[in-house]
DNA sequence: ACCTGAACACCGTTCAAGT
DNA sequence: ACCTGAACACCGTTCAAGT
């Protein structure tokens, strides 16, 4: 066949049908042969697009970064920084439990992902306009991350929910508790989160107290 | 050769080359092959031993598992509970960080793994010996995990130590940037631990007011 | 019970060859 | 520039065979 005179591929149809497998089937299930087929293009073909299988699953990554909404810290939206972070936060983890595959990767490593960036400028930009020092800033939104991703990845649920489909009613009559231990375990992890998160901010809020009170500049 | 008269392996000697392996050189470098070879035998003999791969990496994640130091909320140990989260999270971080490459699997997943299981109970025993009602003492130990391993899974920091090997100072002469990028970044990832740490526990100190405040039995 | 070699069905990636 | 098949050096796991 060799090389049709339209391409057959695109970096973005890739990683499209690449977080849509993650989405289905899991990390496990997206070996380079495997989304290729699923593309209908043999193995290598990938490799004029990515330079390796790690740069997809991190373009994945970032394509649920760019899910997470941000519209709460416009400026104009005259919103204080408590609720614009809490709401923040929430979107984040909405937009991480909607594709719980693929937090393994995006929780790690280093930020070279641009819509991770993003994220993470919009918030300390955030911060610093709403009046805590740079070097707080910064900290409040790694501190943020990690609470999120945290509570994305950590969750017992997801262990019940991998095994799913192996759980043929059929052979395991304890099917039904699975599920309940599963259920149950969801509810503590939004629990934990919204307990953690108020705990979080209220906690900001009284250092930020702190920090207005001495002033150094303003 | 076959079987030998003594065993040559054990589940404590494959899971402690393997947890050398991982420090040493990354999750990416343990194939049972490679591990095996590490202990003097061959591929097929460590499933005599452990049903698969999984639970062998499971097994190094335990392991430093049941090294965070609990101590702490020994009943004897008159502490406050504030003081005791914040040196348990403390010493459950280092634990994290004195082996980072494991983290991804240690952050994941059901809480299958005893010493896992047993920082849990633990943590939920305490905290409602200090008055805290089980549901919240459940909370407070899920958000406790999800901040810690969030913290210690999200440092940018790693990105570079992980390519250390890869900067010969003779092809990189930017090698001192690179480093002064993973020292900034650690600084940042310390930090922002210590600020989330901080308000997670004065925010959690609020929430223990109200709660006593209204108590429904005591 | 515990180890072995052979074998199966896979991997990620490189590369020369095609258009 | 972009796709292909062939090839390389690996994988995890099963299994019959050995003691």
């Amino acid at each position: 066949m060799a090389r049709p005179r339209k391409p057959l591929l695109s970096r973005d149809r890739i990683v499209a049908t690449a977080g849509a497998l993650v989405d289905a089937e899991g990390l496990g299930a997206v070996s380079t042969r495997r989304l290729a087929a699923e593309l209908g293009v043999s193995g290598p073909s990938l490799y004029n697009h990515f330079r390796n299988k790690d740069e997809i699953l991190d373009a994945v990554a970032d394509s649920v970064s760019a899910q997470v909404d941000l519209s709460m810290f416009d400026e104009d939206d005259a919103r204080d920084w408590r609720t614009a972070l809490y709401d923040y936060a929430v979107s984040y983890r909405a937009a991480l439990t909607a594709h719980p595959h693929i937090v393994p990767v995006l929780a790690q490593g280093p930020g070279r992902r641009p819509a991770g960036l993003r994220v993470a400028d919009t918030v300390f930009g955030a911060m610093v306009r709403a009046g805590w020092p740079p070097a707080q800033a910064t900290h409040i939104g790694a501190l943020m991350r990690y609470f999120i991703t945290g509570s994305a990845l950590g969750s017992f649920a997801r262990g019940f929910v991998d095994d799913e489909t192996a759980y043929d009613p059929a052979d395991y009559p304890h099917l039904g508790q699975a599920h309940l231990l599963a259920e149950r375990q969801q509810r503590v992890d939004e629990g934990a989160f919204e307990t953690g998160l108020r705990a979080l901010i209220d906690g900001l809020a009284g250092q930020y107290e702190t920090v207005r009170a001495t002033p150094k500049s303003s």
